[in-house]
DNA sequence: GCGACAG
DNA sequence: ATCTTGTCGC
């Protein structure tokens, strides 16, 4: 009675774009006014050809973005990779690892889009509005809406557009790289998904719990790392 | 009709 | 997403 449903590997695009429509009502944009404690980074990693996905969930402590625990699941896929339906492919594996947390994030980033989709629900609204948690969206290309370039220094940043409603920032998240795309996917406004993202630049293109999860998905991919819900110890801090 | 197109 | 060497710029 409260089982996630994440049955999507036989749907056909009209379909999954129904499923869209329908989630989109669950979508919150108010402003997140509760402190953050922490904050996690999600992202899956694949070889290619295959139908494995390994999915990855990093907590990081918000004061410091030091990585505090992580969950990992390796999962099965055949939903084909298709712009505008990445969470199909993406979120039932995302949606285990969170399930094997113990003590939930306060905030998950989560790599790809929020809002700033053609229909508003890219992944991490899709994941959002399932789970009921507080994300948003942060992605290395744009999907959808214009942009123009910002300022070349960290921490600039310009208003992604459809029309005349802002649906996202490209972010300059590190001096004289290519910015990345930040959007709010579900639980915050737009403004709180950019000073979040802002305060979670470090000395990397990638805001830390994006790269973090990006980082320790592969080393799972590559046998470096075992599946299941893991805590770091402070000594042993990566 | 044509081009664009998260991961 | 992943596969990869060199190379250009700071």
């Amino acid at each position: 009675m409260n089982d996630i449903i994440t049955d999507y590997d036989d749907l056909n695009l009209a379909e999954a774009k129904e499923i869209q429509n329908k989630l989109r009502e669950k979508i919150n944009l108010e402003p997140f006014t509760k402190p953050i404690q922490t904050i996690a980074g999600a992202d899956i990693s694949l070889n290619r050809f295959s139908e494995i996905i390994f999915a990855g969930i990093v907590i990081l402590r918000y004061s410091d973005l030091q990585p505090i625990a992580y969950s990992l699941v390796e999962s099965k896929t055949s939903f084909p990779y298709v712009p505008g339906f990445l969470a199909f492919r993406e979120v039932p594996a995302l949606v285990q690892a969170l399930e094997q947390i113990p003590v939930k994030p306060d905030v998950l980033m989560i790599d790809g889009h929020g809002i700033a989709h053609p229909r508003r629900m890219g992944i991490a609204a899709h994941f959002g509005a399932l789970t009921g948690t507080v994300t948003m969206g942060c992605a290395k290309n744009i999907l959808f809406g214009k942009w123009q370039e910002p300022g070349i220094q960290k921490g600039d940043y310009r208003p992604i557009m459809n029309k005349e409603e802002v649906i996202g920032y490209a972010l300059r998240s590190k001096f004289k790289t290519n910015p990345v795309f930040i959007s709010p996917g579900n639980r915050m406004s737009l403004s709180d998904s950019l000073d979040i993202a802002i305060r979670c630049a470090g000395n990397y293109r990638l805001p830390e719990p994006t790269r973090r999860a990006h980082e320790f998905v592969n080393l799972f991919r590559t046998g470096k790392l075992k599946e299941g819900y893991h805590e770091l110890t402070p000594q042993l801090l990566f």
